[in-house]
DNA sequence: CGTGTAAGGAATTCTGACACG
DNA sequence: CGTGTAAGGAATTCTGACACG
């Protein structure tokens, strides 16, 4: 929906500065799968608006304390979290259609 | 409003992949002051999506041959073009409120 | 006027690795 | 496990200028 939220246009140097964390930072949470930003041929790294509000999670997190496993989970849930609701909340629709 | 939008954030490089523009072209419609984009410390020019869309409207204008001095004003009666049309509505309405 | 290009320098990004813990 | 750093190479971007027209 909103493209550009999601288009991967940045430099890590831009990432660096937009979320404070360190460029190893940045391409460690890559490496542990937390983001994936994309590539130019060359092969320099491109980031969206959505990869730098996960990194500030990611951020808020680590300073919890929390384990890159952890919070590779926690993001995946929270993803599939809305996806979940949608699916109970259609059946829920579905039940109550049927007692009606 | 759209924060995303007008984030100054992508290189010459991607602007130049977005718009199929020269990077040529990109700095000298900057240079003729149809965009402005912003510099990083070191000097390197920052891009928003909404340079984009600028860059395309320009793209075709220059394509029907327009020059560059031309298009400035369209540009800039394009944005003034909304805030005329409001101002021109609130005189209207201010003008029904009273005969009313 | 609008755009291409060669030129030289400066800063960016990349990867793999060693370090600490 | 998570992050810092030094290392060397490769590609990016910058500016001022000459060229054509």
């Amino acid at each position: 929906m909103a493209s550009y939220k999601h288009k991967k246009v940045m430099s890590i140097g831009i990432v660096n500065e937009l979320t404070g964390l360190s460029l190893r930072q940045i391409r460690y949470y890559e490496e542990r799968r937390l983001i994936q930003p994309e590539r130019t041929k060359r092969g320099t790294r491109k980031y969206s608006f959505s990869d730098v509000e996960t990194l500030l999670q990611i951020a808020d997190k680590r300073e919890e304390g929390v384990q890159t496993y952890e919070i590779r989970k926690d993001l995946q849930t929270s993803t599939k979290g809305n996806l979940k609701e949608k699916m109970i909340r259609g059946q829920l629709n579905a039940h109550f259609q049927m007692n009606k």
